[in-house]
DNA sequence: GCACACTGTTGCAGTCTGTGCAATGTTTGC
DNA sequence: GCAAACATTGCACAGACTGCAACAGTGTGC
């Protein structure tokens, strides 16, 4: 194995400054939040911590769950129901291995929360996710389509966020349950705009 | 009238530095474009710069329509098909007045289509809109369904940005015809997901 | 006209962010 | 072990952004 190891390490860093970052956060707020001390927190030197993040705020963010387009691309020409696809590949996102860690993600919203200027981070991380899924959608749905494409793509990685904020902040919520919440979003959306 | 001129004249500042923004973002690209650049292009001092936008994005993208939630919320208490309402609250944003400069749009567009690490602008730009809307919209749909609040103004917001740059793109499509742009995205990203 | 308040512009000094580079360690494959 | 690959770090530097205080232009009341 060559780079387990290192990989492993690579890991434990990002995961060690995206710690530090939070505790900060939460104990001084993000205004006062200075790439230095976190840094300085996580024990690594300030050069280092631009190597792992570009900037403080996807520090907070952690690295997220990427989607990869070859292994999505069955979505390109299923015939199922568009909803049940998007549940399907969204929430396969999110549930292999044990990527969700409650604790963190509600360190997360607690940032968030604190601070509203940083809506957007959440929306800005996904941001990757949703162009491959708009990507998958046009050509689902054919060159006509682009702008549907990148709608239901943001509305569909929306709604996950959604969900994955409710599930981190249930008690015990099994994981599984996010993709039922995910599902009932989405349909309550179509509903209300429907009729 | 007091602040009639000046008014004006901040009208006039902010957009030339909207126009000198652009402008040498399209001779240079983003990545080389810097706020002092701007400043001198625009005839004035850096630090004036900072007085008009917040950063260089916000200077290229220039000041969006802001929504009012006083005058907008009549759509707390509309018996109306929610989809009417949004179009119509979405498309008044924009129609009010000369706001919409076409060709300064496709120099944003330009720009943007350059440099897709700026694809989050957009939605940026109109978070001040979506959060407004999100608000109303869970006045109206009631306490249980904050979630589908936030998605469905982001969805409706998304969906006006497309209809913008689509009329913008166009040569001789009337504004009134963004109505027509909105609520067709709008149904037809309903009815791929209903189906 | 003149003094006055109001507002906008500017320069300056300073902090923080973010990057390129080159030196120095550490891991890995062989 | 040795050499190649990779990670960490310090350093120097450019750019983003802010607070402050001085200054200039405009409109107001007299």
């Amino acid at each position: 194995m060559s780079s387990d190891l290192r990989e492993r390490r690579r890991r434990q860093t990002a995961d060690d400054i995206q710690r530090a970052a939070l505790r900060l956060a939460l104990r001084c707020g993000f205004e006062a939040l200075t790439t230095e001390a976190i840094a300085a927190e996580a024990g690594v030197s300030p050069r280092t911590f631009f190597n792992y993040y570009a900037n403080k705020q996807a520090a907070l963010l952690g690295r997220p769950p990427r989607m990869d387009a070859d292994e999505a691309c069955w979505i390109v020409h299923s015939d199922a129901p568009l909803l049940d696809d998007l549940v399907a590949l969204l929430t396969g996102l999110v549930e292999d291995g044990a990527r969700l860690d409650r604790p963190k993600i509600r360190m997360v919203r607690q940032v968030l929360d604190a601070s509203p200027e940083l809506e957007p981070l959440f929306h800005d991380m996904l941001e990757g996710n949703t162009r491959v899924l708009a990507g998958l959608l046009q050509q689902r749905l054919g060159m006509d389509a682009p702008a549907e494409a990148e709608l239901i793509a943001g509305l569909a990685t929306g709604a996950l966020s959604h969900a994955v904020r409710d599930w981190a902040s249930a008690d015990d919520l099994p994981a599984a349950e996010i993709k039922v919440l995910l599902r009932r979003r989405l349909q309550a959306v179509c509903r209300l705009l429907c009729a």
